[in-house]
RNA sequence: GCGCGAUUAGCUCAGUGGUAGAGCGCUUGCUUCACACGCAAGAAGUCGCAGGUUCGAACCCUGCAUCGCGCACCA
């Protein structure tokens, strides 16, 4: 049972080790029969193409602490893994194969170019589902799901129709949000606004009534001056009122426009005149409607323009028409003057181009269940953490568009509807195409990929799991995901399930680089996180993110924290191999004859599971991590365990057995503690130390906190001051440039008698005397501690102004914070309103400092 | 323009009314029989600024500044 262990853990070895015995013994797999109460949460689907990023470790680290923190609470546990058929990113590596390959799609079939996207995603797809298991992510991999599984097409299509047949679902022609470089539509939530710097272009249109007479118009987008159809002002504009009703010039291709009024133009604006292009930008399309204006559409779906633009201008690409068409107002004499002007212009969050308004037949989704999906977040049913969340949440709900979820895509699910070849107005929706399917065409178009992650946290699910598991209890995500995703969910809950898909929502912050920079891939600044398990292990790696990731904030990332983690599990691991050295694990805990420092570290225990307990109900992971790691470090290897040494040296056999049952019973609960976060090596160490014959992540935290009336407050608080006093010895010898590891003899004149060997050894005095009559000689250097004054009777000669100084330094420091103290107590207003245990609290410190001040000042006085 | 967040030690960050904290880094001393991925001791902070509430404010309120994010506008 009792390997040797070596004094530096290595965490490949054992990482690797037990998730194969994990997956062996189907240790993740939720069972739909256990009695035991149900808890769930569904994975967002990482991309198919997806690699691990930083971000990911987080997310499903923190998904991974609270399933395991689920089954030590004895909860059946589903974590529902999967991946997402992610349509754009899909399409896009196989036709960037293609392209290296000088083809395109268009060189095949759609059947065959699908078939090379099912082949890639075969071949090299999911790579992130073996990296996940490699962070020893406790998902039920039984239950993987991928979104073009044929039951989960299935279901897409069910509900395309469904919503179709309850008039949800609806086609039409309308201004969409256009891709130029994927040539797709796309919706309002993939269009990112950044801050554009571009040009702004004053030029003038001349008034067909009034030939010299002039119109300045400023615009940014002069290349689509050839769509213009019509040039608006505002009906209030002193300065235009005259003109509206007539006409001016369009320069080219030369036309007559009318000069109409609008009450969306702004005065203020520019010039205050506005050239209308209905075909090219929502504004003008309203404008355009109202006022009956005809719509020019001058571009090609690639983003070139086409004959309608001229022929000089057919073919050429947009952002190229616009300095040639600037180049032709100038060379005409209408361009005015150009001045910098930075403005927001919309970009494809995946293509990475500005997106064109564009005018197109497209399919829309009115969103069902609005009204209980806000009050579901807005009541608390659905619990936001961080709750600011909700706020973004309600302003998104209130101004909700109708969703466009068609798009000009060949990878994805395809809309389930026929149209007749004779007559296209007549359509067949449904999931089985026509019988008569020769005379029938399907629209070629995919729905977008949200469309069938809307339906994750069920549809991944048969009805005997949904039964059992549905609702799920946490969702982990991105607050950049919140209108994609998060909300279409709870929608899409609503409407099938009746009911919420999830409890709570928490939202993790974005990990960025020291310098606050998002982490890409093209800044080149996102460590690969498989570069740091190898480094620093899995464990390390999730407790070392853990510990810098405040709830739901931005994470700067250091790779020191990483290491921070490794040094942890090394720590723990070294706690451990020092127990095992003590023999083996046969002894158990007895509350009869605890020693001060056992009930010490028994107390600390307590409260721990007590303040972890309060942080898991709050999510606070970050504190959680925290907790453990002081109590590990601080409080149980740097006091106890070295207070315990004196203890497990004991030639009593019973002293050194209960000390030992404490040392077991705080390692065991540490070990189940920290398991959410540290998965493998608390696994082994559990083994290892032979404290469970089966898997940690079943054992109970069970008998893990001690009945405080057990715990005597004398030993307790006399350990305590035995800590307190060693710090203060400890201090005195560094003063006097004593190495920490050199034995000197000390003198104890006790305020009290008691045991003092543990202080002894932790001040690392030999010979160490307790002596209540000792008369220390001029100049001896002193500790007053609360056990009494410990001296160090130095050999040789003493340095009497050099004490001299350090008591008159330790005298000041005291003296002021004695006056702090006394300030307060001597304000009336503050001992009559402040609670009386603050006052107390202050009187007995005033207490503390009068007493050491009197000794100190005593010693002083001799000098 | 509206909303949200951040501002605490050189760095990364905890800390929601009662003596300013951790880790890293720094200084000093230690291969002390679990651990140098370690041990011990130490230096280091007008808690962004200005008001207010309170016996008492890093914390609550108001305003401002700087940085970041989201939404809207974007001719």
């Amino acid at each position: 049972m009792s390997a040797e262990i070596s004094t530096t853990y290595e965490p490949k070895s054992v990482e690797e080790k037990w998730y194969r015995i994990w997956l062996e013994q189907k240790c993740f797999q939720a069972n739909t029969e256990s009695p035991k109460p149900a808890y769930s949460i569904v994975i967002p689907p990482p991309n198919v193409t997806g690699v691990l990023t930083m971000g990911h470790v987080l997310n499903n680290t923190i998904q991974d602490i609270l399933a395991r923190r689920a089954r030590a609470l004895g909860k059946e546990v589903l974590w529902l893994p999967g991946m997402d058929h992610a349509g754009i990113a899909t399409q896009n590596v196989v036709e960037k194969q293609l392209r290296s390959e000088g083809k395109t799609k268009h060189d095949f079939s759609r059947e065959e170019f699908v078939q090379k996207v099912w082949d890639w995603k075969e071949k090299y797809g999911g790579i992130i589902i073996q990296q996940l298991k490699r962070l020893g992510c406790s998902c039920d991999w039984s239950r993987e799901r991928f979104t073009m599984d044929p039951q989960y097409i299935r279901t897409v299509q069910e509900t395309f129709v469904d919503l179709y047949r309850k008039g949800l679902i609806y086609r039409g022609k309308r201004m969409v949000n256009w891709d130029p470089f994927y040539q797709t539509a796309l919706s309002d939530e993939e269009v990112i606004s950044r801050a554009t710097n571009g040009t702004l272009y004053y030029m003038r249109y001349e008034v067909v009534e009034e030939p010299g007479t002039y119109l300045q118009i400023a615009t940014t987008r002069p290349e689509t001056l050839m769509g213009d159809t019509g040039v608006a002002v505002n009906p209030a504009d002193p300065r235009y009122k005259h003109f509206i009703g007539k006409h001016c010039w369009r320069p080219f291709p030369q036309a007559k426009i009318p000069i109409i009024a609008d009450d969306e133009i702004d005065p203020s604006f520019g010039t205050g005149v506005l050239k209308v292009t209905p075909a090219h930008d929502k504004l003008d399309f309203a404008i355009g409607q109202r006022h009956q204006l005809e719509v020019v559409d001058v571009l090609n779906p690639d983003g070139t323009l086409n004959a309608l633009a001229g022929e000089d201008f057919m073919g050429m690409d947009r952002f190229e028409a616009r300095e040639k068409a600037v180049g032709k107002l100038s060379d005409l004499g209408l361009l005015v003057r150009e001045e910098p002007y930075q403005n927001n212009v919309g970009y494809s969050e995946r293509g990475g181009v500005p997106i064109e308004p564009r005018l197109s037949e497209q399919w829309f989704l009115k969103y069902p269940h609005i009204q209980e999906t806000l009050e579901a977040v807005s009541t608390g049913k659905i619990q936001f953490r961080p709750e600011r969340w909700v706020k973004t949440f309600e302003h998104w709900i209130g101004n909700i568009q109708d969703w466009c979820i068609s798009r000009q895509l060949w990878w994805g699910h395809r809309i389930p509807v026929w149209y007749h070849n004779d007559d296209p107005g007549r359509i067949h929706v449904h999931t089985e195409p026509p019988a008569d399917a020769e005379y029938w065409h399907q629209d070629p178009d995919v729905l977008d990929t949200w469309f069938s992650a809307w339906l994750w946290p069920f549809a991944t699910m048969d009805e005997l799991t949904v039964k059992r598991f549905y609702p799920t209890q946490d969702l982990v995500t991105g607050p950049d995901i919140i209108f994609f995703w998060v909300a279409r969910m709870i929608m899409a809950g609503f409407e099938y399930k009746g009911a919420i898909p999830f409890e709570n929502v928490f939202f993790t912050g974005i990990i960025r680089d020291l310098r606050g920079r998002k982490m890409s891939k093209s800044l080149g600044n996102s460590p690969n996180p498989l570069d740091l398990i190898a480094k620093y292990g899995a464990d390390g790696l999730r407790f070392g993110l853990m510990r810098i990731a405040p709830h739901g904030q931005d994470i700067r990332f250091d790779e020191k924290q990483i290491e921070e983690g490794r040094n942890f599990a090394n720590k723990l691991w070294n706690a451990c191999r020092f127990r095992q050295l003590q023999g083996p694990a046969t002894h158990s805990l007895s509350l009869q004859s605890l020693s001060p420092y056992s009930a010490d570290i028994l107390l600390r225990l307590n409260e721990t599971v007590d303040r972890i307990e309060n942080a898991y109900a709050n999510y606070l992971f970050t504190e959680v991590a925290q907790l453990l790691y002081e109590f590990v470090w601080s409080d149980f290897c740097d006091w106890y365990l070295e207070a315990a040494k004196t203890e497990l040296q004991s030639k009593q056999e019973s002293v050194r057995g209960n000390c030992l049952g404490v040392v077991d019973h705080v390692l065991s609960g540490v070990l189940r503690l920290l398991h959410p976060f540290m998965p493998h090596i608390t696994e082994e160490l559990w083994y290892r130390m032979g404290f469970g014959n089966s898997s940690i992540q079943f054992a109970t935290l069970d008998g893990l906190g001690i009945n405080r009336s057990t715990l005597n407050p004398l030993d307790i608080a006399f350990a305590r001051q035995v800590y307190e006093a060693t710090t203060i010895a400890r201090n005195l010898r560094a003063e006097y440039r004593i190495p920490s590891n050199k034995k000197v003899r000390m003198i104890l004149k006790p305020a009290f008698p008691a045991d003092f060997s543990v202080f002894a050894r932790l001040i690392n005095a030999d010979p160490f005397e307790v002596d209540s009559d000792f008369a220390p000689s001029r100049g001896l250097p002193v500790a007053v501690t609360p056990l009494g004054q410990a001296f160090i009777p130095l050999e040789g000669f003493v340095d009497l102004s050099a004490e001299k100084e350090r008591l008159a330094k330790e005298i000041g420091k005291l003296e002021r914070e004695l006056e702090t103290v006394r300030r307060k107590l001597s304000n009336e207003s503050f001992v009559a309103r402040a609670p009386a245990s603050i006052v107390a609290e202050h009187r007995q410190r005033e207490l503390d400092f009068l007493r050491k001040l009197e000794q100190l000042r005593e010693r002083a006085a001799g000098l």
